[in-house]
DNA sequence: TTCAAATGTTGCATTAATGCTACATAGCAT
DNA sequence: ATGCTATGTAGCATTAATGCAACATTTGAA
């Protein structure tokens, strides 16, 4: 599988990072990685680590299947 | 973060996988990953990406949330 | 016992995820 | 205009996740 480049992750961290009104710099220092990873998965250049989708998960108040999905989101959940 | 090797994170997959009566071959091929793969997952080795502990949980038809935790998991569920 | 299937162990190669730095751009105050 | 904050882009280095092969061990069936 190669850390598949073919089959994407779509998520929604900067809809709920924006709900809470917090940066990418905020949500980063919350999850404990780099700005720009944050800036990387929202433009979903890459996908993350189960470890710290689970983190930006608890930091964004959400369940997991809610951020992420192997589907594309419908607009406005 | 570096990948955390710090912070692991913790899985049923066993468990969920004999529950279906499956081997690790079975498992390793409706997932689409090395059987061996899934051998370092339930030893938790090392912690999978976002990619595959979704496809691992469609396979065993459960929420990740209910496979895959940060914190360890109580005895039989 | 013998055989096969399932699993464990080791080692090596490849690559995606992450860290980090630097610079550009856009918007919003002042 | 000036400055600050947030974000985008590009490049490079490191490392964990995965593939894969070979061999050992365990377990259960015949």
């Amino acid at each position: 599988m190669s850390r598949n480049p073919e089959e994407p992750v779509y998520n929604r961290i900067e809809e709920a990072r924006l709900a809470l009104g917090l940066s990418r710099q905020d949500l980063a220092d919350k999850v404990g990685v780099h700005y720009q990873t944050i800036g990387y998965l929202e433009r979903e250049e890459y996908s993350p680590s189960l470890v710290l989708a689970l983190r930006i998960a608890k930091a964004l108040n959400q369940e997991v299947s809610e951020l992420f999905s192997q589907n594309p989101f419908k607009k406005g959940k």
